[in-house]
DNA sequence: GGCAGTACATACCAAAAGGTAAGTGTGGGA
DNA sequence: TCCCACACTTACCTTTTGGTATGTACTGCC
């Protein structure tokens, strides 16, 4: 990206929120604080190994915050910060151009791999 | 994601789009037929095996047309095809977003890289 | 013949990301 | 005491993505 002589902000945000869950993860914590179990659901197939490590690197990153409750059993809880806002904002024409284009897409999926082994 | 509630296509989008280079070849293939070294000198920092792959990949999807010239030595182009471009029109705010933030995720790398080593 | 330019492909490997299984800590209740 | 719920952590492994080096195909030129 260095080289690259059109501004292309992409590398900033990928940095950010780049891989299989981040985006989901922002995605469904946009309605507020929202505890670890009840993210894990919302996604669905993720493991507590993973949605640990992913959160930690977006509450470093200061787009998430969290919250202890200090109880027993423990109460987290993951909300958006302001920054953090701004990048969802970002992220929403992706979802809607996602859900405009399911059908096809799963369409294209299907002849793609059939392309493969054949 | 076949578990969630809200209606999220996100998963939907980061199948065509997600990892490292692609959404950086479809910024970059926009403004028309780009050949194969152009995107890989407006990028910078890919292989030629890596963008041959990616390439791939998106002609598959149905986002990038490829074009060959037949000629010698070769001359292919690649670009959008409509499909792809309402997907790069949803990823503009995205890279708005980057550029508009980058001075700050900078600040923000260099923290979390300094705590992870502290 | 060798060399050039271009767009790949192939072989093998490194690095990163994700996954499964099991474990930890804490207070509360039976 | 044991069991529970919750939010993680650890150990080890698999899968995916990206990387380096080299090779291929093609025509034209010296």
């Amino acid at each position: 990206m260095e080289q690259s002589e059109t501004p292309c902000g992409l590398d900033v945000s990928l940095e950010i929120m780049g891989g299989k869950w981040k985006p989901l993860i922002l995605y469904h914590v946009q309605d507020g604080p929202t505890r670890f179990s009840e993210v894990r659901r919302l996604i669905g197939g993720i493991s507590e190994k993973v949605l640990a490590q992913q959160l930690r690197d977006l509450v470093a990153m200061g787009v998430l915050e969290r919250r202890d409750h200090h109880r027993v059993p423990p109460v987290v809880d993951y909300s958006l910060t302001p920054f953090g806002k701004t990048l969802v904002e970002a992220l929403i024409p992706l979802c809607e151009w996602g859900n405009r284009n399911r059908a096809h897409v799963t369409k294209l999926s299907r002849n793609a791999s059939r392309m493969k082994i054949g």
